[in-house]
DNA sequence: ATGAAAGCGCTAACAG
DNA sequence: CTGTTAGCGCTTTCAT
């Protein structure tokens, strides 16, 4: 590993000089210039990374905080941010929180102590007060921390009355939700979505409404229930894909077709809706353009450019396939 | 952000005296332990990550390579690598290389130059070649790279001749393999695998391997393909999951019951395999424990530890589920 | 047991 | 246009 110094010494000239080819700042002669390149080509030098960032406070990277990376939701936003990430010249670190509130905080400080340049963190937990004094920018993604956060996510609650809507321009005469954990935002939203769609409809009740906590098993026993109680639901719309898997089981263990008796519809898009049989209907998140996006709005607060806009709220669009009658 | 010289200044000692009792290293008074500590405390001093690699070489980090975290195997085995790093007080890199050499490349200058101090790779492309003058260690992960380079894997080869003597046991009568592609490790070997176990048999012929490319629709096609050519294929070993998913899909459309009429066994033991209807045998491989073995072995060989073993290769072991009749 | 000082490799005044 | 030099924050001889 070559440093500075040898490169210096090969182009007989100052390492202020080679710093100043390095980073094309500031004036240097055009013969010097060659010189330099061409020793820094012979002693194949890579400047020290370590050595600048403890100078420039900055490391070139962002820390990537998920809940879980096995969940089947975020390996797709990860590849965007990771793909992005490396494209504006920056390194990724990965970070599964669980949803701990310590964890996150482990995380961040860890690498604040690495100079790392922001953040982008999707979580329920971390509040304002736990980033307040935090001297990196920080972006949320999927889920909203306060409103001084920029923020990049999708509309829920549009998509989820488009879920609903949709059952019902199907023909579906009882449609049930599950819903996703209570206090995450994105649960509530489609939650409210739904009940916004159905409330005045003669045939709704509360008892429509299950919790499947956004788990494929705990959907599958509470929709099991469920449909046992209302064997008459022919619609159901679910908080995310995986609960629609969940569904997708319960209706099967219950000698329920979908969609001839039963019409699923989830939400998301991720790719493992592909895989299920009968392939899942859903209001697809535009999830690489969440985390594309995420990651650009995170590094033009790092490099201190103006952001045009602070929060960004996509569509989600609904991609028919095989769980629902069509119309 | 308060330095080593603040805490001095603080505890009225010397930088020197403070990065002692920082690294629990050399002499220490008791009491003047005691000033530092508590001017650690009041000023929330927290060293610099940054400043410590410049003087260390090294960083605390690891980086994991991987084709495409997109992949469902490799969320589960990036959680296992990030889990352990973790644990052992470092932080994880992630990298997506697109099985593309110059990428891979490109992130091991990249994380050289931050000091990374080792790496953990999935790889078919990178070869003894590339790595020759690394200075930190590595680690291959599923493929080998060459002898020299600590691996952990599975007994594909094992695991496929099992998967196969299951379906024959199972009363298969003309079983087919759908084999990933050429060159990579574990897909030559569970062919091997596959081949071994019926080359004698009366029923078999070349035409029953085909190529999914490790692929859910290319497999789709070909196994259509193939399943319309021989109908009388009553078994299937797919090279992995994702491949016997592309099967169900293929059955599914030319109307083939499973498993009634056709068994299928996948390969890996991905989350996905429960999210099918039906859900699918497998010969799974642990997972976490491969990814987790990596990391202990990677940081063993950081911290200049002996290792007891260099290449680890685990079993693998049959699930049945829905996909296969039952003995 | 503690401190002074050199230096990890780089950047950025500042001088010239 | 180029060089000298002082750090960035930490660790580690080497004295004392």
């Amino acid at each position: 590993m070559s440093t500075i110094r040898d490169v210096a010494k090969v182009a007989e000239v100052s390492v202020a000089t080679v710093s100043r080819v390095l980073n094309n700042k500031g004036y240097v002669n055009e013969d010097t210039r060659k010189r330099v390149e061409a020793a820094i080509e012979s002693l194949n030098y890579k400047p020290n990374a370590v050595a600048r960032s403890l100078f420039k406070k900055q490391s070139k990277m962002i820390g990537l905080i998920v809940p879980d990376i096995t969940n089947p939701f975020f390996p797709q936003l990860a590849r965007a941010v990771e793909d992005v990430t490396n494209q504006l010249g920056y390194t990724l670190v990965l970070c599964n929180s669980d949803e701990d509130i310590i964890k996150e905080q482990k995380y961040i400080e860890a690498l604040n102590q690495k100079y790392v340049d922001g953040f982008i963190v999707v979580t329920s937990t971390l509040k304002a007060e736990h980033i307040k004094d935090l001297k990196v920018p920080i972006v949320a993604l999927d889920r909203p921390i306060n409103s001084d956060t920029p923020t990049v996510s999708v509309n829920n609650y549009d998509g989820a009355r488009n879920a609903t809507k949709y059952l019902i321009d199907a023909g579906c005469q009882k449609i049930a939700h599950v819903r996703g954990p209570h206090n995450v935002l994105p649960a509530d939203e489609r939650y409210r979505g739904y009940l916004d769609e159905v409330k005045d409809l003669i045939w709704y009740r509360p008892e429509l409404i299950i919790n499947g906590n956004f788990n494929i098993n705990k959907t599958k026993e509470v929709t099991k229930k469920l449909l046992t109680v209302h064997p008459d639901i022919d619609g159901i719309f679910a908080g995310n894909d995986l609960m629609a898997v969940g569904v997708i089981k319960a209706a099967e263990e219950l000698g329920i077709r979908i969609p001839e008796q039963l019409s699923i519809i989830g939400f998301d898009g991720i790719t493992l809706c592909e895989t299920t049989s009968p392939e899942l209907t859903t209001m697809a998140q535009p999830i690489y353009n969440i985390g594309s996006k995420a990651v650009q709005i995170l590094v033009d607060l790092i490099e201190n450019r103006q952001l045009e806009q602070k929060n960004y709220s996509f569509s989600v669009d609904l991609i028919e396939r095989q769980s629902t009658r069509s119309r």
